[in-house]
DNA sequence: GTGGTCTAGACCACA
DNA sequence: GTGGTCTAGACCACT
């Protein structure tokens, strides 16, 4: 587990999921939760690699994800920079928690609970 | 995505995830959910691979995880039985609820949500 | 987990190894322990397999391997018998208390545990 | 009946089990030992597949059962590391210990044999 | 290059 | 017939 304090957005690692998804992941939600400033420039591919110690490829394509999901931009000779669309945060942000709700959801009518049973496990788990 | 009926348990498959892993895990669920009776004899290894029309090896991956959680136990040249043990059944319910909210409340302190947005989104969210 | 009382000996069965090797084993250690009386007769294949409630074939391979082992004798028309050697029977004993000490010894040799190391295990270990 | 020596530790092949559970026991005892270094990096699947002359999915199954017992840690693109966890080290080689103390005293139990009489052939038994 | 999944098919042990 | 082990080889994901 290693942990790195990035431009402005810290990234921390493990072992369990795929190292290009963390990276994409960590920065997304960085920007969901308002952490980092729009338009702002992130780290160069190569510097982000260096820091974190992995391969420059593993850093291209969460970036490349990024673009895709019209998060970031990279403008030629200049970096890549974080969107300046408020929208488009909201955006990222509903959708992410739309996920994470879904598969909770699913997961609860699996085990063949109700929404009153998943209301109850949310309200009893201890939250920080 | 196909959809068979097995004994007393349906068996969906997909393709995001490993096929042993989805069958193993609605086995489980099914267990879990109390729809299958315990004791019971579920299909042989080469029956559901007929079924699924997937290789034996594959759901004999399934069976033998299956097994090592004390869910299934098997007999050489008998089958593979359903634990007996109501209390197994219990944990293994207890155990994957608590694992589902946990990824949910962790998707939710991500995106900087406090319990009571992540109880509103259950609250409004479509259950059936 | 199922127990019988056959003849003057009684069988557990469990279901973590292969039947005929339990009911070898279990008639073995009880001759061993000298709960038969040497010479007596023991229930036929059919009767056993039918008591125990499992295939004549599985009871038929175990009776096999202990007249290979020179521990019962068939003659025909009249049944099963126990050796009468007291010899027989000791060494038997000798012999399973050597491969069950082995084991163990090789075991802790494994570990790179040494004689007293073992020593104290099975001073400390529970014994009833 | 072969035997190699494979970074810092040999692995003898036999044919009385499954051969991936021998490599599995023998890498697991050499943990256990101490023998190998805590978060070094073992043989790739493949590697060791071809040292042994056996399949690299055997040596997987292996693997993926260290694994699973957190003996080991596997990165997908970098290779298998021995845990850091000095506890988890220990913690195993007391099970192992366990293990094999209790099959010796039930096998003595089997055999009407006490306390004393296991100690006096464990004082005899030649050791090394 | 690493590990992971899946297949097809052989052969064995057990009931 | 059942489950269990092993092989050979393909194809994928990740670094």
């Amino acid at each position: 587990m290693a942990e790195y304090e990035i431009g402005s957005f810290k990234i921390e690692l493990d072992l369990t999921k795929p190292l290009y998804e963390q990276v994409l992941d960590q920065i997304r939600h960085a920007i969901a939760r308002g952490e980092v400033e729009l338009g702002s420039k992130i780290p160069s591919v190569r510097e982000l690699a260096l820091q974190l110690k992995i391969n420059p490829n593993t850093v291209m394509r969460a970036y490349q994800e990024l673009e895709r999901d019209k998060l970031c931009e990279t403008r030629r000779g200049q970096g890549t920079f974080i969107t300046t669309s408020e929208e488009k945060v909201m955006e990222i942000k509903k959708s992410l928690a739309k996920d994470a709700l879904n598969v909770f959801v699913s997961s609860m009518k699996d085990l063949g609970m109700d929404r009153s049973s998943a209301q109850k496990l949310l309200e009893e788990v201890e939250w920080e």
